[in-house]
DNA sequence: ACGTGCATGTTACTTGCGGTAACCGCAGTC
DNA sequence: GACTGCGGTTACCGCAAGTAACATGCACGT
């Protein structure tokens, strides 16, 4: 009886929060991040304080906007690191969902890769580190975990995958970032580019001029 | 006359103006980014509507804040850069001196990464592309410019050089942003798995189990 | 049948920010 | 001595985050 009428409220609750959500996607998906917590709840057809019950802050509701966009990208993801290929049509693949994911939908990317939006309150004592996107920080690790478990780096293994996650995850958000404000080449041209690069181009390409000395 | 006065007013006007980017410098340097205006005046021992006269709106005050310390920034890793010694060391050399800086002050740092701040005021149209901090789009494009002379990539060289470059900076900067939070290893550990990950140690590792096939 | 919780919703407010308008006082000039 | 330009101020506007206090409806115990 007592479980039974829990359930029930929380199942509404939870519909309710998922309805909140939804019409808080549409609106920031309109007017970008920073759409005010007033407009929110006027596409949800409430007012505010109902947003402050479900979410605390605007910073809860973001979070949970974000987790749900950035579980969903995760997801696509791992299914293209986890692919049957070999090394490299498994990184081509990863690489070409990610700008495949970031080119299709524009806003929710911009959504996903702010830091805090406004941030003038409770940002006290700015944690100096940490200030990168969650989902920059969730899909390094992940990247570290899939390459620590394939790959037999020797000594250290560890730590060298957790470097290179992130470092690749960077490499691959600032070229895409990039890209999608120029467009100066198609997306399968990039995604050949970064895998050059990851595969040692850089280091095998010879001097322009004179030799190794200068 | 008449040009000697000017220039006297437009030379009281540049100190006046150097001595508010000082003041603002302390306060953001302490309170973090997000700092009010209203601190940053009370920090020059003036009120608002001088920072207004003098840089228009808070966006270019922290424009031309900004641009001191990332001026400074690349200075010094442009001077890595061209140090005449192999690629490798070079390349050794500006990621730790890019380290050092942000870890040596981090709070500039996090500063200069800001994308826009608050933001809410003509933010509208949100410009899909070119979310990320200036700082690392203009290192993103030095290191392309430094590539594409120094290095012989065959056809289509200038492309791959840019982005290489900002995939690159991308890579130092998330890499960066994580180690200084999280502090896993020495700098100089991160800087040689950094310069292995380019190198293409990624493309040469051995599978950890089974052949390539799976 | 009837009050009692309790969740849902509202209006109306406070605080603090970015930004601006209108006013002050003092140099120098004719 | 009135006039103008410039550094400066107070006092305000608009707006957004967040909150307090009040209303409403629906299931329950007795």
């Amino acid at each position: 009886m007592d479980t039974t009428q829990r359930t029930e409220q929380q199942r509404s609750a939870d519909r309710r929060r998922r309805e909140l959500l939804e019409a808080a996607d549409r609106v920031v998906l309109r007017d970008g991040p920073g759409a005010s917590m007033n407009a929110i709840a006027a596409e949800a057809g409430i007012t505010k304080p109902i947003l402050y019950r479900h979410f605390g802050d605007k910073g809860g509701l973001y979070a949970a906007l974000a987790k749900r966009h950035t579980d969903a990208l995760l997801d696509s993801l791992r299914a293209a690191l986890d692919a049957p290929a070999g090394r490299r049509e498994r990184v081509e693949a990863t690489l070409d969902t990610y700008l495949a994911a970031i080119e299709a939908r524009p806003q929710v990317y911009r959504f996903l890769m702010h830091p805090a939006e406004g941030g003038q309150s409770g940002d006290q004592g700015f944690d100096v580190g940490k200030h990168s996107a969650p989902l920059l920080r969730r899909m390094g690790e992940e990247l570290a975990q899939v390459i620590e478990e394939r790959l037999d780096l020797g000594p250290g293994s560890q730590q060298l995958a957790r470097v290179w996650g992130h470092g690749i995850v960077g490499m691959m958000h600032a070229a895409g970032d990039w890209w999608l404000g120029e467009r100066p080449c198609s997306r399968a041209e990039l995604v050949r580019s970064l895998a050059d690069l990851l595969w040692g181009r850089l280091a095998a390409a010879g001097d322009r001029m004179g030799g190794p000395g200068f």
